[in-house]
Order: C-alpha cells, then structure tokens, then sequence
DNA sequence: CGTAAATATACCTATATCGTTATATAACTG
DNA sequence: CAGTTATATAACGATATAGGTATATTTACG
C-alpha cells in the first residue's frame, strides 16, 4: 500500500485525522468512528504500510501516532500543478468576477 | 470516482502530468504511455469523472486538458499536516543532523 | 460510397480491498 | 489460574478496478 492508495479511502483519512491531533490505541479509534474493530485495525495495517503511522506497543495497547513524511511524496507531486488553478484564480480574482464565474463551473 | 481515488493510480498520474504539460488527444497519450488505447480511454474516463480534466471534442479527436481545481481538495486535506513533518525537519537541519537521521530513518 | 482513423464501450479475467464474523494471541486482573 | 481486555488475523462474500481483446461509433478522405 503506497502513500496515495492509503489516503484514497475516506475512512482512512478519518483514522489519520484523529492520529494526527493525538495518538490513539486501537480502542480509541473504533470508539471515535463507526467502524468495528477488526476494520478499524486492517486500516491501521494499511497505514503502517504505507508508513503514515508507527506504533508503540504498551502492555496490551498500541499507541499509534502520526508519521507525516511520506505525505511528502504527494506534495511534490503536486507541487507543479499549484502554479496553475490557484494563482490563476487569485490573479482573476483580482479583476473579473464573471471570468471566475466560468472559470468554476467548470469544477 | 472522486478525486484521491484517481490519483491512486500511477498510470493515471503519469497520464495527468502528460495532460498538464499541455492538452493532449488520446492517441497522444497511447503512444506516450505503454498502456492500450482502451486503457487509456478508460483512464480518462475516470479523470473525467473526478473532474481533473475537461474534453474538447475537434472532429474525430479528443483534446484533452487538465483542470487543476479538484486539487484543492488535497491541497485542503494535507494543510494541517504541513507544520509538522517538512517544517520540524528543517529546524532540525540547521542544529543537529543525527537527530535528524533518526527521525528520517522511520521514514 | 467505402475504407481508414480516432475514440469509446462491452466483455472477460485476475486481483485488490471493503466490511463482517469468528477466532487467535497477548497482556492485565482478581 | 481463570476470566477479561486489547489487538491482530483468518476466512468469506460483495464490489471495484486494472488490463486485454473485440467491437461499435463517429468522422475524415479518396
């Protein structure tokens, strides 16, 4: 499981959201989402994949906590494309509401 | 198909960086990729569905072209993960390189 | 008009992954 | 030790999707 294939599922970005303000053991991540927790930990097993989490075990918990550098990868990827919609935008912003107007409903 | 899922496949993000470096037709794309038109055809259908790019027919061709706006959503979703990772590693850079080793090293 | 070119779609197989239930594995607790 | 708690894994069915080949569809051209 790469970088991108483990953020392409929604309840995984939850999980990583609620890592990412504090960790979490396995208990608290089942309780703050909707998943059971055999779910909850497969997830888990894709995130350690893709290295985006790393545990600490603790007598029978695990304390998972974010590890943000593989989201490195997706910055860079799209790092040329940033030049492109938003300065774009923000430059029409400037000037021409109606050209944003057909500019966004392209989106 | 929303927009994380069409970026989780290497072959549509290599078909999308040819996209942006201009618009292409999809002959273009077969021959600059090692995939079969149909597969190509059905790339594009789901960077289509997730609205990373638009279609402007010209007789028998298809231009395709890219539009950057679905990006915010990543864009978006990665911000508050920005202060941790790239910005702790950069203040590391400039005292301590073995700590800096160490933290690299989960990665 | 008939053929070729450009693209899309249908259909098939293989593989991945989602979620669930049941179970295994440790580690605490009394 | 017995039972409970925390987590992981196995096994299963359902669904999605990647790729290929064959074919349909539309447009161009002689």
């Amino acid at each position: 499981m790469d970088t991108f294939n483990a953020l392409a599922e929604p309840n995984r970005r939850r999980l990583l959201e609620a890592i990412r303000q504090e960790p979490c053991t396995v208990n608290m991540l089942v309780t703050r989402s909707d998943l059971s927790q055999p779910a909850v930990s497969k997830h888990l097993k894709y995130l350690r994949e893709a290295k985006l989490v790393v545990v600490k075990p603790d007598g029978q918990k695990r304390w998972y906590s974010l590890n943000p550098n593989p989201l490195k990868e997706i910055e860079e990827f799209l790092e040329p494309y940033r030049q492109l919609s938003l300065n774009r935008l923000d430059a029409l912003e400037q000037q021409d509401s109606s050209a944003i107007q057909k500019l966004t409903q392209i989106n």
